[in-house]
DNA sequence: CCCGATCGTTACGGGGCCGTATCATTATCG
DNA sequence: CGATAATGATACGGCCCCGTAACGATCGGG
């Protein structure tokens, strides 16, 4: 069941959500950032480091770098391994849950306003 | 004639394109950039500075900057306006265009693969 | 004609993110 | 036990963006 979706409707839904992103003051996330707190909220955990850096394509300062400004704002915490120590497992919060949440209502509403052109 | 997506929808496209972009080594644009290219190719002209500064609710000097680094890329272009040699009218231009066309396409391919959840 | 208003730009100080290289800690294997 | 590998964090230098304030150029009304 595939959406589908035309070529000027995308662009459309693609520039009012890019709007209401700038003029939101909470919505301060970068591109990475953004690919990141969504792959953490929509793929099964456990997720580290590591596997979030080879998943994304970048070097492992990006996430630790993103993790950090993403745990000041509250949407992510990060906790060792106790298994491996070696490892950090990144999780969930509920301020994390409710941008996520806020993020799809925000996509929803804008793509139920496009018109057919 | 409304978009209908889901929530669950909504937010595994807004991921799969992030992490398009994340890795696709050509699309560089901040959010806000990205709100001002598509501003400019999705509305119709003329664009001056002071107007995309008051559509996106931001100052000039942001638009500035932002249309400094877009003329780098090749992605628009300024002439200052003849008839009132105070404004500036942003130009689009052919890289630009393919810019754009490139994101609509990125887009529309990932809504055709979404599921139904 | 002049003075205030408007437009876009620039200057400044501050902050964030980047990539590379390096580090401390921990696990693994001979 | 000791050497090696792996993981995440940190240091460094550089670049870009931000908001505020100021600036030069231009227009327009009195």
């Amino acid at each position: 069941m595939a959406l589908e979706i035309k070529p000027s409707q995308a662009l459309k839904l693609w520039r009012q959500v890019h709007l209401d992103l700038v003029q939101d003051a909470h919505s301060d996330l970068s591109v990475r950032q953004t690919a990141i707190l969504l792959t953490i909220y929509l793929e099964l955990p456990p997720h580290t480091v590591r596997g979030l850096a080879s998943r994304l394509g970048v070097t492992k300062p990006v996430i630790t770098r993103a993790l950090d400004s993403m745990g000041k704002l509250g949407l992510v915490t990060r906790r060792r391994d106790e298994t491996d120590k070696r490892n950090v497992v990144i999780q969930r919060t509920v301020a994390g849950a409710l941008a996520v949440e806020h993020l799809a209502d925000l996509v929803t509403a804008r793509a139920r306003e496009l018109g057919p052109a």
